[in-house]
RNA sequence: GGCUCCAUAGUUCAAGGGAUAGAAUAGCGGUUUCCUAAACCGUAGAUACAGGUUCGAGUCCUGUUGGAGCUACCA
């Protein structure tokens, strides 16, 4: 069955061809849906078309909706508001739709195929110094929900993360164990290994900053105590012998590395999130320099009389921007070169997303110029997801002020509530302790991914830990919880299905099953603009129309037995789309809560 | 200083150039012999400021004010 927005755009068209004698596209008709105050279900905006009907508002619409009539059975009636003709769509149609393609738990999605465009998307990306807080659980969340969103949208999607495991700040941690750890580790320690790596990152710099002080105390100024401090000079040190690869600084990398992937590991899969390939920055580091000296002599970079290679993004209105350092070194955007180019190789993807922050904006726009410049025609499929800071009430998050909010804690805490709350109302007495376990994470999981999911990921966000435990309103749980009334509905009327009823659909009905039909089309929406927002807040919207429902008309003891068939359909419908685009969340939905 | 992004109820978020700017939350007031009240209903409350383009501007353009980010031989 086609499309009745397309169908009202194909034969407004027609009108214009037959009743005004012109050529019109059909993207050139504005097909919406009619504003609630209004009668009908989809409205066609005239204003547009007056310069071609060359009569009033009024006299378009209506000269229009009466060919709309004429033409179709699906039209079974229409108004003109002002420059607005409103249509009203025949029953027939979306009992159609309902008994057909609606109800489908994949109703909307696409399956990719061997010829689907194939999607690269980098997401997570941590440093390995430290555990993973809330900006982090942004990036895994949107990097996660939009690969899902992308392969529910028809495309080969490969999910990769790039680790950034080695540098200066990993040579700190290791250095304040050195000092400080006693040989203790995650089993001695009973800690998460990330978390024990991030607490000797932490005590780096106490050390340094009091070493600053005790130089500061002795005479020196602010700026040269800190270039001069010792443990500071002791960290470039380990990260020149690890360079150097030597033997015992590697092994020591290695070790607390592997604490932290652990830990990572962990908390990845408490997510729900998982990676196709994971690159590791010390693997990857030296790529690009080959490419850089290539660009070099083929004159598209220059070199400064200290050796250091360049490139000149004058024309482009942007600055110089340093390619390989004097002594011949790689930078960042020498390593980003290098495994863009090396993807590429592998897999000749025909978009690439990079889900980082958009304090980033600058990187991603020298290297989509950078690349261009070295003759990769490539470089134009490379997309930055730039997504906006995750902010608390108070404000940006500090490290040093200790206000920075972990990303396990979080979890932990969610949880907690879930199940604080679930007792209160006594909603999981009859459960095991296990199903209890289990519904309760799901609960707290949902609450937070759907938090933050919600927020169009392009705008800087406040996240209220009050706000965010809350499970009533526009929150995940909510739309858990409607779930779960279908499904318990589903399960008391398992045998009263009679098959198709076809009774007159009611306005809430019809508004439901409008509702639903629109799912193709943000989801759609969200693949192209990558934003897993308009899904989320989709969800809300069906789920705040169905409790309406569900409010207002009983399902089960509806008056007739056709009209009891009908509703289950339509709960049956509503229940697969919220799994299905939660799932596209990322979000379990519950049969019980 | 330069560049980029942002500004919507007290607060957190919506609104493909289209009708009277929607929700949630906090506030106030209601709904339970009935399929899960983590629900439902009612009430009140907002486009930073000044111009412009348009039949029509929260949305596009210019300026002002306020906020964020970037502007490293860091990543």
């Amino acid at each position: 069955m086609q499309r009745i927005e397309k169908i009202i755009k194909e034969l407004t068209c027609q009108a214009a061809l037959h009743s005004w004698n012109a050529t019109l596209e059909e993207g050139n008709v504005q097909v919406q849906k009619t504003r609630r105050e209004f009668e009908g279900d989809f409205t066609v905006v005239v204003f547009p078309l007056l310069k071609f009907s060359k009569q009033s508002p009024e006299q378009t619409g209506e000269s229009l909706g009466v060919y709309l009539k004429r033409s179709s059975d699906l039209i079974e009636d229409f108004n003109v508001i002002k420059g607005f003709l409103n249509l009203v769509i025949a029953q027939q149609y979306w009992k159609e739709l309902l008994d057909g393609a609606l109800r489908s738990p994949s109703y909307g999605r696409r399956v990719p195929g061997e010829d689907s465009p194939g999607v690269m998307i980098e997401y997570s990306s941590p440093n390995t110094n430290k555990p993973l807080h809330l900006g982090h659980i942004r990036n895994n969340l949107l990097g996660h929900s939009i690969s899902r969103i992308l392969k529910a949208t028809g495309n080969r999607v490969k999910q990769v993360n790039l680790v950034n495991d080695r540098g200066i700040h990993i040579c700190k941690s290791m250095l304040a164990w050195q000092m400080d750890g006693k040989g203790e580790d995650p089993l001695s320690s009973g800690m998460k290994g990330d978390h024990l790596v991030g607490k000797y990152y932490v005590r780096y710099d106490q050390i340094y900053k009091s070493q600053v002080q005790t130089f500061v105390e002795n005479g020196m100024s602010q700026k040269e105590a800190e270039a001069e401090a010792e443990v500071l000079i002791e960290a470039r040190e380990m990260l020149r012998k690890w360079e150097a690869e030597d033997p015992e600084v590697r092994a020591l990398w290695k070790t607390m590395n592997d604490w932290v992937y652990a830990g990572f590991d962990q908390t990845y899969r408490r997510l729900g999130i998982n990676f196709d390939k994971t690159y590791y920055e010390s693997e990857t580091y030296k790529l690009g320099k080959e490419l850089v000296l290539k660009g070099l002599r083929e004159g598209v970079l220059y070199q400064k009389e200290d050796g250091s290679v360049w490139a000149n993004l004058e024309e482009e209105g942007l600055d110089h921007k340093l390619l390989l350092r004097s002594d011949g070194t790689s930078v960042y955007m020498t390593q980003d070169v290098g495994t863009a180019h090396q993807r590429y190789e592998e897999s000749a993807f025909d978009s690439h997303i990079y889900v980082v922050g958009n304090e980033q904006n600058y990187h991603f726009q020298v290297l989509a110029i950078v690349l261009k410049k070295l003759g990769y025609a490539w470089a134009d499929k490379l997309y930055h997801l730039s997504y906006g800071m995750v902010e608390l009430p108070e404000g940006k998050m500090k490290s040093r002020e200790g206000t920075v909010v972990d990303a396990d804690d979080l979890m932990d805490e969610m949880e907690v509530t879930a199940r604080q709350m679930s007792e209160e109302l006594g909603k999981l007495e009859e459960f095991s302790e296990e199903e209890k376990r289990r519904i309760c994470r799901q609960i707290g999981m949902g609450a937070l991914k759907y938090f933050i999911l919600k927020v169009d990921p392009r705008k800087n966000m406040t996240f209220d830990p009050r706000e965010s435990v809350d499970f009533n309103g526009n929150t995940g749980p909510f739309i858990q919880y409607t779930y779960a009334r279908i499904r318990s509905v589903m399960r008391k009327g398992a045998d009263m299905h009679k098959g198709t009823g076809n009774e007159e659909l009611n306005k809430k009905e019809v508004i439901l099953i409008r509702m639903m039909h629109d799912f193709p089309e943000i989801l759609s929406e969200a693949a192209h603009t990558l934003n897993p927002s308009l899904v989320a807040n989709f969800m809300y919207e069906l789920a705040k129309e169905f409790n309406q429902f569900y409010h207002d008309y009983s399902i089960l003891s509806a008056e007739t037995a056709g009209q009891v068939s009908q509703r289950l359909l339509i709960i049956e419908a509503a229940g697969n789309m919220i799994e299905s685009g939660m799932e596209l969340l990322g979000i379990e939905v519950p049969e019980r809560m």
